[in-house]
DNA sequence: GCTATTTTTTTTGGTGTCCGAAAAAAAGTT
DNA sequence: AACTTTTTTTCGGACACCAAAAAAAATAGC
C-alpha cells in the first residue's frame, strides 16, 4: 500500500516508484490516503503515505449462467463487490436470437440500479456451463440453452462498448483457484469438478489453457467405455454418462445404460437423496458411488499421462460423496496407470464452494483491465510511432 | 544476413541493428564476410556487407538414443551438421549404472574423431524413446534400456560441463515440426505418433509442453479399454496395447489379447509383413488395421475433447498403413466424440521421417545455445546488480 | 525545547537501450 | 565529374530505470 512496499513487491528502486506513482495520481487510477490517518501505532520515522486504487476508475461486471439463472456482479478498480443480483430466466426458451436481448436487458437493469452508467464499465467476463468457444465468443452447447452455438460476446460489446470474454464455468474455478493460493496452484495443475455435468479445468505452464477455439478440458466427454452408456451430448460412453449426478442415480436404480439422461430426476435433490441412502448403508448407493469413483480413477489416470500435472484438484458439488468414492478411485487409477507415471502428482480435495466462478470471473476480468490500461498507457507514448512492434515491448 | 535485413526481421532501428552487430563482432560470435563478394549482380547504392554466425563460436551435440543405437550428431554454431555417427551398445544390459558411462564414453570418442574439444560444447539434447523425466534429467522407463530410472543429464553434465537436457522423441518431433514451417505449426497442435510404440508430442500456446515433470503426453498408455488387452507396460488396456506393432500382430494372428506383448515378433519386418498381407487383400490383415484404425479415431477424440489443438498431425513408421487405417479412424471419431467438439480441427498425415528427431533436437538446443549467451550478456552487463530481478529483464 | 535518529519520499544526475535524422560510405548512372 | 541510390555509421535525444543524496516528517533522548 505504502511506496515503499511497492518497491518490494514489484523489486523496483524507491525513485522508479515515486515516478511511477505521481504518473498513476495525474491519471486518477491511484489515490493518495493522506487525510485520514489509519493511526497505526507509529514507528518513528517518516510516516508512509498509503496509497490506494481508485474504486471509481473503472469498473467490470461478471456474469455466471446457469440453469435458468443470470448472477451478476458489479466489482470496482479496487476489486471490491460493490453490488450482485440474480435475474430469472427460463433455459427452456432460451436460443441464439432470444438470449443475447435477455442479457443485454439484465445487465441494462443492474447498471441502473447500481447507478453506474454504460461508458464506465471496461470489461465483462461471462461464465457458463458447457461447451464454450472461447474464440468465437459463443456458446457452442450448454444446459443453461435449449438452441446451440448462442453468441454472446459481440452483442455484449455492441450493447456496452466494453471489452468481453466468455469461458467454461470450471475454467474460471481454475483460476480462482490460482488467484486464492498462487504457490499451491501454479505451474501446471488441473481441477476436475463433478457436479451438474463433468468439467475440467487446466491450467498449464502458469496460465490458463484454453484450446485453440477456447472448448479445452471437455474431459466429460472424452470417451471412457466405446459403446458404453448413454450421455447427455448424445454420444455413448462419455465419461460423464457414469459420473455426473443422472449417471449415478440411472446406476443405483439399475436403470438401463441407454436410458435418456433426460429422463432421469436427477439434479441436487437426486445426488443428495443417494447421498441419504450411501450413509445409511444401502447397498446399491454405495456400489454406484464405489463405481463412479473408478471411473473417476480412469479418467485421473488419463489426465496424467496425457497432461502430467503437478496437482489435481476435485471439487463440485458430488465431493460430498467423495468419501464413498475413495477407494474406487484409488483402485481405478491403480488398475489404469503404469506406476512410473503414478508418481510425482498429489491430489487435493477441495469442498465445493459456489463462490469460486465468481472470483475466478472477476480474477480474469481484474487482469484484462490492468492489461487495458497498460495497453493505453502504451498507446499514449507512441506518440508518432515509426512502426508498431508487436513483440518486444522494449 | 545483411544488418539491413536483420532490421526488417528484429523490427530494430539500423542504428541498433549496427550497435548490436558490432558488439557481436568483437564478441566473436559473428563474422564479417568483407572479402569475398559474392558477386551478386550488385544494384546500385552501398552494397550491403554480409554477416554470418560464426561457426567456430560454440558446438552442440544432439544424441538420439533408440534400441541398441546412439545417433550423435555434431552442430556448428551456424546450425550446420559436421559429423554425425552410430554407435552400437546393448539395450538388453544397459541400466541405471552402466548406460551413463557408456553414452559418455561414446560422445567422447566423437569428439575426438571430430577433433573438437570437450570444453566448446556449449549444449547437449538428448532424446530418448519411452517415459523421460525431463524434470529430473533422467528416463523413467524406456524400451532402449532393461533397467529403470537411468540418469542421464547429470551425469554427461560433470562430464562435459555443458547443459544438458534430455525430451521424449515425439517431443522432438514436435519441435521439428515448428521449426520447419512455423505458419503451419504454431499456436495449438498435437502430433501423435505411431510406432515401435505409440507417443504424442504437444505444442500448446506456442511452446512445447511436456507437464510438470516432463513426461507429458504419454497419449500411448492413457486407458482405451478398461481391463483390455495386455500392454508392454503391464497394465491392461492401453492405447498402445492396440495400436502398436505388437498389437497389430497381435490381433491380426489372432493371438488372445493377454499374449505378452514381449513374446511377439513384431517390429519394423512384423509391420511391412501385415502391410503387404494388407494390400494383397487378406482379410485378417485388413480387419486388423480396420480395428486399429478405429482405436486410433478413439484417441484422436480423446486429444480434441481434452485439448482441442488446431491441428494435429499423425507420424510415425505405421503412416505407411494409414489407407488402411483412416476409414477405421472416422468411424471411431465419429462415434466417440459429439459434433459441437468435432469442428474446427484440420488432421495431417505425414510421411515418417527419421530426421525429424535430430532437427527437432538441433532446433531445441540451438534454442537453448542462444539463451545461454543472452544470459552470459546479461550478466557481463550487469557489472554490481543492486539486486537480481528475475522476471522483467529491462 | 532542542537535537539526534529513523524511516519514507523526492530530487538529482547518470547509465543503457533504443530511436530518428543526418552524415558518411560505396557503389552505379549520366 | 556530378548525381543518384542504397547501406552503414555517427550523433543527439527520449525513455526507463537506478544509486546516491537531499528533503520531509515523524519519534527518542537529553
Amino acid at each position: 500500500m505504502a511506496r515503499i512496499d511497492l518497491g518490494q513487491i514489484t523489486r523496483l528502486s524507491p525513485a522508479t516508484v515515486t515516478a511511477i506513482t505521481s504518473d498513476l495520481l495525474d491519471q486518477g487510477l491511484i489515490l493518495s490516503l493522506e487525510s485520514e490517518e489509519p493511526k497505526t501505532p507509529q514507528a518513528r520515522g517518516r510516516p508512509r503515505t498509503l496509497l490506494k486504487l481508485n474504486p471509481d476508475a473503472a469498473f467490470i461486471i461478471g456474469a455466471r449462467l446457469s440453469v435458468n439463472n443470470i448472477d451478476l456482479s458489479l466489482v470496482d478498480f479496487a476489486g471490491e463487490v460493490v453490488r450482485e443480483n440474480r435475474t430469472k430466466f427460463d433455459s427452456a426458451a432460451a436460443d441464439a436470437s432470444s438470449f443475447p436481448e435477455i442479457l443485454i436487458t439484465a445487465i441494462s437493469n443492474f447498471l441502473k440500479e447500481a447507478g453506474v452508467q454504460r461508458g464506465r464499465v471496461q470489461e465483462i467476463g461471462i461464465a457458463a456451463q458447457g461447451v464454450v468457444e472461447t474464440e468465437t465468443g459463443q456458446v457452442a452447447w450448454s444446459p443453461a440453452f435449449a438452441g446451440r452455438k448462442i453468441p454472446i460476446v459481440s452483442p455484449l460489446q455492441d450493447a456496452f462498448g466494453a471489452q468481453c470474454y466468455i469461458s467454461n464455468d470450471t475454467n474460471m474455478i481454475t483460476e480462482a483457484l490460482h488467484w486464492s493460493d498462487p504457490n499451491r496452484y501454479s505451474g501446471t495443475f488441473a481441477v476436475i469438478m463433478l457436479d451438474y455435468g463433468v468439467g475440467m479445468g487446466l491450467y498449464l505452464n502458469n496460465q490458463l489453457f484454453s484450446g485453440a477455439s477456447g472448448t479445452a478440458a471437455e474431459f466429460g466427454h472424452a470417451n471412457h467405455i466405446p459403446g458404453g452408456a448413454l450421455c447427455r451430448c448424445g454420444k455413448r460412453g462419455c465419461l460423464e454418462a457414469y459420473l455426473s449426478d443422472y449417471a449415478l442415480v440411472r446406476a443405483a436404480t439399475h436403470l438401463p445404460e441407454d436410458t435418456d439422461p433426460m429422463t432421469i430426476r436427477a439434479g441436487v435433490r437426486g445426488l443428495a437423496q443417494l447421498l441419504e441412502k450411501a450413509a445409511s448403508g444401502d447397498e446399491n448407493a454405495l456400489k454406484a458411488f464405489h463405481e463412479a469413483g473408478r471411473v473417476l480413477g480412469y479418467g485421473v489416470a488419463r489426465v496424467i499421462a496425457m497432461i502430467d500435472p503437478k496437482r489435481l484438484v476435485l471439487t463440485g458439488a458430488a465431493m460430498r460423496a467423495f468419501s464413498f468414492m475413495e477407494k474406487g478411485m484409488q483402485d481405478g487409477l491403480e488398475e489404469a496407470l503404469v506406476a512410473d507415471l503414478r508418481n510425482n502428482f498429489s491430489l487435493d480435495v477441495m469442498p465445493w464452494n459456489e463462490d469460486f466462478i465468481r472470483s475466478g470471473l472477476i480474477a480474469q476480468s481484474m487482469e484484462r483491465l490492468d492489461k487495458d490500461f497498460l495497453g493505453a498507457a502504451e498507446r499514449t507514448a507512441e506518440d508518432a510511432p515509426r512502426r508498431d512492434n508487436a513483440e518486444m515491448p522494449a
